[in-house]
DNA sequence: TAAATCTAACGCTAAAGAGTGTGAACTTGT
DNA sequence: ACAAGTTCACACTCTTTAGCGTTAGATTTA
């Protein structure tokens, strides 16, 4: 439904219902989830598209895209992990495939500032866990503000892991300011960091630059980024990863 | 089934499963779950009864004991909070009974280190959450350590709500180190700080104290705490508010 | 004011989840 | 080595929960 909105840029609430064959009031319920996840914007008689910019950010969006990338990407990270260190990470999508497998590798230190994982790992036997507190962000759920900064300049982690929503040839990118900040925080706090984006974040470019990809120690990409896109990345004496796609 | 181990200080599998006529395999399971709660200890052929300073500081048992009670503390504790403040509490349930009214005061800022209070409080709208990072421990579900500590120091709340196991008429009693050390930052950085405490805790003591009862601004106990117990603590200047318990 | 739109409340259905038992395979202690 | 005890995997039941529609009442717009 939220793609139907997006296409036609705004709908009508009884088009809504004909087009999906459900009650008028089952449109209303979930126009109003979309939009308090703020993907879409509520008028009287319909709703319309929220820009590009917002709703990409969102957590929402960001959990069903391009899950056989992230997944890929997330073993081949998993794999660069030793049993016994130390790990951070953010509140990317990735990072939360990332953790989804940290299991495999316990014992193991895990720092996040990421809600959803710390939910995920909290009864994970072998891992010790670490939040980093901070103000609560709905439309990212975690936590972010000069408390987080501050809680992620207090530690030191083996491996940061970290993603961003744009990577060119020379920087990596992110449209929101608190975000960009505790990513920064992260990359200065680990002794190795590492950025795992899948193949369309690549040559793009965000409000924001988080850092220059020399602040990377490792690079890893999805097997469906192309070929004359990675070997620029690789020109520029970066190492990058490709991690092969399984799924359709 | 908990309540029978207790009783009974040691008991078999095959004695437990006619006693609550089921199979010796779901007193396994069920056994397995207490074990890893820390209630009782499991050996070949049956389990045993857990000291109780251990099992009382346990969630598990937590939960279950004096609801009543706590709910009447709580219900008077968000009496005092006046909506658009700024609110910190612990790892207490008697807290986590707070945090689930703390919806009927928005707008509020929620400060907290407890895990569960986060996933309950994180989507109320009206309430700016901040999260208490930290090393997480399951056996309390919450974030303590330096990092926690630090976290608090570094705060500033108009109420600060906390919960001890234990009290006696000078001072507030915890039984974990690292507990005590939180509550009593949280209590440094209130501008009032409120003692939340049933009945049960009244007149005891335990091994750590956190700190004397002129720490706190405000104690609250409920209804069914003996009249000269509450007579002694007000003998000693305190404001002693009781909450009125109400269901059975 | 009338028509349209929105919200709240209730009940229904289908899917998900928790809890339990059975039998086979494995471990431990004597 | 054998028996008692334990664990695992699977299937079954029961409870819980999420999602949808209908109706009735409130709100908004023309």
């Amino acid at each position: 439904m939220a793609e139907h909105v997006m296409r036609q840029g705004s709908v009508s609430m009884t088009e809504l219902a004909e087009i999906f064959e459900v009650s008028v009031m089952t449109v209303h319920r979930d126009l109003d989830l979309l939009e308090s996840q703020g993907m879409v914007r509520k008028f009287r008689g319909g709703a319309s598209a929220q820009a590009s910019s917002v709703f990409e950010s969102n957590i929402a969006y960001r959990k069903t895209a391009q899950t056989a990338e992230k997944e890929a990407i997330a073993r081949h990270v998993v794999g660069l992990i030793e049993p016994g260190s130390s790990v951070m990470f953010d509140d990317s999508t990735t990072a939360l495939a990332v953790a989804r497998h940290l299991g495999e590798v316990t014992p193991l230190t895990v720092v996040t500032n990421f809600l959803e994982a710390i939910r995920l790992l909290a009864p994970v036997p072998g891992i010790r866990l670490m939040a980093l507190g901070g103000e609560y962000y709905p439309t990212h759920d975690s936590f972010l503000g000069v408390a987080c900064v501050d809680a992620v300049e207090a530690m030191n982690t083996d491996t940061v892991v970290v993603s961003t929503s744009a990577v060119s040839d020379r920087h990596a990118f992110h449209q929101e300011q608190e975000i960009v900040l505790v990513k920064r925080a992260m990359l200065a706090s680990g002794t190795r960091c590492v950025l795992a984006v899948d193949h369309t974040k690549l040559d793009r470019v965000a409000l924001h630059r988080v850092a220059p990809l020399e602040a990377f120690d490792i690079i890893v990409v999805d097997s469906r980024a192309p070929e004359e896109a990675i070997q620029r990345l690789r020109d520029r004496h970066h190492r990058v990863d490709v991690a092969e796609v399984t799924e359709p």
